[in-house]
Order: structure tokens, then sequence, then C-alpha cells
DNA sequence: GTTTTCTTCTTGTTTAAACAAGTTTGTAAT
DNA sequence: ATTACAAACTTGTTTAAACAAGAAGAAAAC
């Protein structure tokens, strides 16, 4: 039993073409402490080194540190005291956890947990946007869009039903072996564009016919659904998904900060 | 039919008691910004004024322009264009929409939607925390702990099964009567303690007899289940609370940002 | 007309400095 | 010993400045 984890907010997930170079300096130091505390180099419940001392570790500014540290605030990594110090409240998840990450694809989330997979594509076809799809996705009407159906297997086991909605002038030359392997792949490496915001809504929805086709529901009634909403680095929102999971394999992970 | 919303990452709740004021300048222009894509002054997809413009505007620091603009990228508002400007990709949610927020309460959500609602207390003890409850909860084994059952109702109507466990010497004088107003108020009003992280985590899982007996599930067979590990301003972790929530009143939302 | 280059706009990164405000600790006064 | 205060930490906010790098349009070269 090994639950599909999807943590919010940014990933450090990175196209398979290119080199992964951190090019910034906040960046290093951020990878840096995190790693470190995901090695327990600073453990649970522990301060990491003051803003002072690491600006001499890491011979930088203090803006430098404060903006590396922000970053670690936001992944719920850590918690800073005002006065006191920045505390460590990261906790590492249990072995047996299968991460899906922010915008990372199906794929990147398999190859990086190394587990088997596969994907089936049952449905792919060029449709217009109508007025019914145009409020349920957010594509303006009249606009052609590639739909896509594709069953996702993990371990040989159907986890996920993917739907997929990609504005047609913004994907072109999209075809059914390329949904076959990763369109994200395609989107980056190929087209060259790249992907940036994603909006996504988590709901429970009652179980479809076509779910319980394609789906191992195992008497469960109903699905965990992701909608998103995808935009490019033009900030064109190119592409609307719906993702059907199997309840028993979902986890979404998520960090919130109160505001005082 | 109006799902219950959760949108993700730091949210502008504030504790009753609290006037609403924002002391800091990047965070009063957040908020200016934030109100002006919400009314649409700023609309869809248009840009931002550049950040020399907002400069002169707001009389500040290019610095503080970008920190309040960065909050907004987080929030999934806007989109910065290397070279071009800041996009608008804000939309509003359609109107018969329920926001259940970051680590607000109940109350403040139902509050803030004019809902009427009420608690019932079903459970209230105090357990002391065994290897069992240690695992499932991140609690230390040993610690005593209040155990609080409670049926949230919206309009009339069972949404919500929390299980919420504290710790005692957190939570001195927790008593069967604030639970079934606002544990929240009191312990930042009365006991002057500020909440700051929440770690959640989102799954759905099967029905059990507890749930079936309370919540009116029409028939579904599973729940949207919501486990959190909320942090005090001490970094100490006070709070483990798993929400149950009827699923056609569950909604979750959230913005993710690809790293390139 | 087309391409190239340059200038000027935009956002992105980094540094340095000053001050505010919360926490701790040692010291002096009681 | 206890209290009060001051000094020395900590993080939080804001400003100013410089340079990098992407985008766009105007001017120059072809």
């Amino acid at each position: 039993m090994f639950p599909l984890f999807i943590p919010t907010g940014s990933t450090s997930a990175q196209p398979k073409g290119m080199k992964n170079m951190p090019k910034s300096k906040f960046e290093l130091i951020y990878k840096d402490l995190k790693r470190k505390i995901e090695d327990q180099q600073y453990p649970y419940q522990e301060l990491l080194p003051s803003e002072n001392t690491m600006v001499t570790i890491y011979n930088c500014s203090r803006n430098t540190i404060r903006r590396a540290v922000s970053q670690l605030i936001e992944q719920g990594y850590v918690q800073s005291l005002h006065g006191k110090g920045v505390r460590v409240i990261y906790q590492p998840v249990d072995q047996t956890s299968f991460t899906i990450g922010g915008i990372e694809s199906f794929k990147e989330s398999a190859t990086r947990n190394h587990r088997k997979y596969h994907t089936e594509v049952v449905q792919f076809t060029i449709i217009t946007s109508d007025q019914r799809i145009s409020g349920k996705t957010g594509f303006p009407v009249g606009e052609e869009l590639y739909y896509i159906q594709r069953i996702r297997y993990l371990e040989d086991k159907a986890l996920i039903l993917d739907i997929n909605m990609f504005l047609k002038n913004c994907v072109p030359g999209l075809t059914r072996e390329i949904a076959e392997t990763s369109i994200y792949e395609y989107i980056e490496n190929e087209l060259n564009m790249s992907i940036v915001t994603s909006k996504r809504r988590m709901t429970v929805e009652r179980a479809t016919e076509i779910d319980e086709k394609y789906l191992e529901l195992n008497d469960y009634n109903c699905l965990a659904v992701i909608s998103s909403q995808t935009y490019n680095a033009d900030g064109i929102m190119f592409e609307y998904t719906q993702s059907r999971h199997r309840p028993d394999y979902f986890c979404f992970q998520d960090t919130a900060t109160r505001k005082h």
C-alpha cells in the first residue's frame, strides 16, 4: 500500500533535457539547507544557524540567506521565531509513500520513485470549445482543443484516468504517440515552451461509468478528482486537465501559514 | 449546491479580538493590489503597472513592490514574465462557492460566507498518547491529550466530522463548552497563543460506521479527509486534527509553480 | 524590404546599510 | 535571592544601488 503523494507549491522538478543548474545563489543555499534538513544534519525541532552565521558560512548577504530560508518556510520545512531563530519542523514521510509533485508529470513522478508505469491512450480527438466546455475549463469559446483520455498504470494497476484538453495552436503537432509517452516532455523539449503556474482544485466525485470501466475501484463509488488549469511562460492558459484518481492510492500534501 | 473551498497557502484570516492592522508597507500594497485584481480594475490577462511605476504610485522602494507582488504570485493571482511585465491570471470563482481557508476555523469560514452553522460535541475526553497514536499523529509517546469529536453543521446539514487532539499542557483549561463555540478563538484570545504553520494531508477514505452515524452520506461510501498537524509560534506541534468531509460539499484549492 | 544593431523598456539577483522589535542573558541595584 | 535594566543577540522591514538578462521597438546597415 503506497498512496500517491501530491505536495503543494513549487516543485524542484526539471525537464529531462535540461541540466540541473540552479544558476542563482539563493537557490544553491536553499537546496543545501533543504538537503541538510532532510538528512537530519539539522534535526527536527533544532534551530538553524543564525542569519549572520550563515552569511559567513555561505559568503553572501543577509538578504540572500533570508530568501533561501523563506522558501524553506513556504515548503513547511522550518518556522521562524522572531527574536529566537528558525526552527526545523520537517519530518520525513514514511518509506512506502509515492510522491506526485506540483506540476510534475506522471512519468516524472513514477521515474523519481523507481516504479514501473505505462500509459494507455483511450481517446485522442480534436474538439471545438463551446459554451459548456468554456464554462467548465476556462478556455474561450470557439477555440480548437486536443481532447485526450488516458489511463495511467503504476505497477500494472490502473490508478488514474486523465482527461486533458490542450489549446491546439499552443501545442501544434501533438500526436497519439506523444500522448502515450509524455506530453510534458514534448511541450518542454520539442516546443521549448516552459510551464509555469498551475491552479488546481481537489474534489471528491461520484464514479461515472467511464471511471468504473477503466479503473479498478473495488466498490469505492467515488474518486479523488484534481482539476487544473496550467499557464505557460506567456501567461496563457493552454491546458485544462482533470485527473480522476482511485481513492486508495491518492494523497495530497500541503503547508499553510497563518498571518498574524 | 455550494462545495466547501479550501485554498492553499497563507490566509488573511485574523483572530477576532485583533484589529485588522496590516502594520507593514508591503502588506498594505499587497492587499491593495489583491483587491484591485479581485475587483477587476486589473483584469484577467492584463499586465500590472511596471515595478517602477508602482514605486511612484505607492511611494516606496522597488523591493517593497517586489515583495508584495511575490505574494500575489504565490497565491496564483499573477504570473511574472521576465522582460515583459506581470500578468493577471486571477479569475473569480463562481458565486455559490463557500470557501474554507488555510488554517481558518470552521466558525471563521462560516461567518465570512454569511452562513448559519453550529457545532455538536459528541466526545470530550483526555487520553494519553501511546505508540499507535504517536505514529498516527506525530505527538510524542506519553503526552496527555484532549480528544474531541465534533460534528459541524452548515445550514443544519451535518457536513464535517472533526477529530481533534490537543497537547493538554499547551491548551490548559479547555472545556466542552469552548469546544462547542470555537477552540481557536480560545487559543488565540484567551491563551494568547498564536498559530503559525499547518501541515496538511488530503486523502479519500472509506466511510466508517461513525461517519455514517453522524453524517448524511447519501450512499457515498467514502469521505474527503484532511489530516493536519498545527504548530504554534514556539514551533511546537500542539494539535492534530482529522476533518472528515462529506464529499459533495468539499473543495480544496491550490496553486503550484514550476521552477525552470 | 529584410536583417542587424542599439537603445530602452521590463523583471531578476545580489549587496549593504539602517532601523524596528522580540528574546535572552548578564549585570547592577534593591 | 529577587528584581530591574541594559547589552547583545535574534528575526522583520525598508531603502538604495548596481548589474544581469529577457523583450520590444527604433534606427542603422544591408
